[in-house]
DNA sequence: GGGTGCATGTAATGGGTTACATGATTCT
DNA sequence: AGAATCATGTAACCCATTACATGCACCC
């Protein structure tokens, strides 16, 4: 999507600083760490690992295993950890976020309330499932001996709980809001049926 | 980004619901309304509506003008508004973020806090200002005589600025949290220094 | 004369998802 | 025998941003 440079393989030098591991363990350590606000699919990960190894910023050795196939194990060096350190000293690009719900709920005049409805009590049942992760993550991470990394961790997954409560306060208010546009529609009592159109 | 499928012309047929308007109008028009929630760069833009006429989804027509270049206005059809009502029929897709500033943070230890500091209170700032964008937006929507679009913009608004408000308090409380870690680690007093690595 | 705004486009580039391909082993 | 999990990879496709190209008119 940008034009010019992404993060992934930062992304992944990062999280070999936890420990050393394979394309494959990356693919599950990202979906259950970062992946609520990072995601990375296979397709991505394993050929920036072949090129982050052609730079020498990871060293990789195969790893034998007793009933399941062969694994390459990646471990970061002290080249990737500098690349990694160069990377966290440039000031983080905003992101250009994407929403398809408001999007349809901005056009919502031109479709039923009911649909719309619909849309946000889906979103809330997902953004509520969101939040209890989050605090379970956060509960995990208290749990856990502290080391350098778990107040990092814990801001991240505070993050994602403040914004999910935001959320589901935000889809109370506009459900309440919708159902008064569908109550008012279902109803043509003085209802003037006003042009959709500004005109000119 | 998305393999299959994006929303880019319906958000230009939806827009085109509001008032006829050229590529260039579009272009305008999608930074100060839907700007915040959907982007669309000129890149995108005219070849979309090129091919939305070809599937006569839009109509054009050439409309000169003095001191100025000629424009194409473009409206919708019929057959594009059907178009935009199935679209909305579908559910939306939930975005994948990708949030540098948090995959920055989660990497924290591999940095000073201050740095960290400095990133966070620029994204103070910035959204601060939006906060005051998406609050004058909704004076602005309520100032107007209210049609049948202005509940939706309102709706819009609204997410933006509970997000905003979200994203500052959490903001002022990783803050708060950055700086003890700064002292505490300016500060060599009984501070072990652990390995960031988790080890086997 | 040169910068800025209006206006429409195309091409290069790069990134990301999905789908496909392969193959071993364990469980049912 | 067949499904599921582990594991690594490639290729097709598509989409999005950026940069480039063009040209007119107005203002300083």
């Amino acid at each position: 999507m940008p034009a010019r440079s992404s993060s992934t393989s930062e992304a992944l030098l990062g999280l070999l600083t936890i420990e050393p591991m394979s394309g494959y363990d990356l693919g599950l350590v990202i979906r259950e760490s970062i992946g609520h606000f990072w995601n990375e699919s296979y397709g991505q990960i394993y050929p920036n690992l072949k090129r982050l190894a052609a730079e020498g910023l990871v060293a990789s050795k195969r790893e034998r295993q007793e009933g399941k196939p062969d694994r390459r194990i990646y471990s970061i060096t002290a080249k990737g950890r500098e690349r990694l350190a160069a990377w966290l000293a440039i000031p983080p690009q905003p992101e250009i976020p994407r929403n398809e719900l408001l999007l349809k709920l901005f056009f919502g005049a031109q479709t039923d309330a009911e649909v719309l409805i619909g849309y946000v009590q889906v979103m809330v049942e997902t953004h509520r499932a969101l939040l209890e992760e989050f605090e379970k993550t956060e509960r995990e991470i208290a749990r856990q001996r502290e080391y350098l990394d778990t107040p990092f961790w814990k801001i991240a997954a505070r993050f994602g709980q403040i914004e999910m409560e935001a959320h589901l306060r935000w889809a109370e208010e506009t459900l309440a809001q919708l159902n008064k546009l569908a109550r008012k529609r279902r109803s043509p009592s003085k209802a003037r049926t006003e042009k959709s159109h500004a005109g000119k």
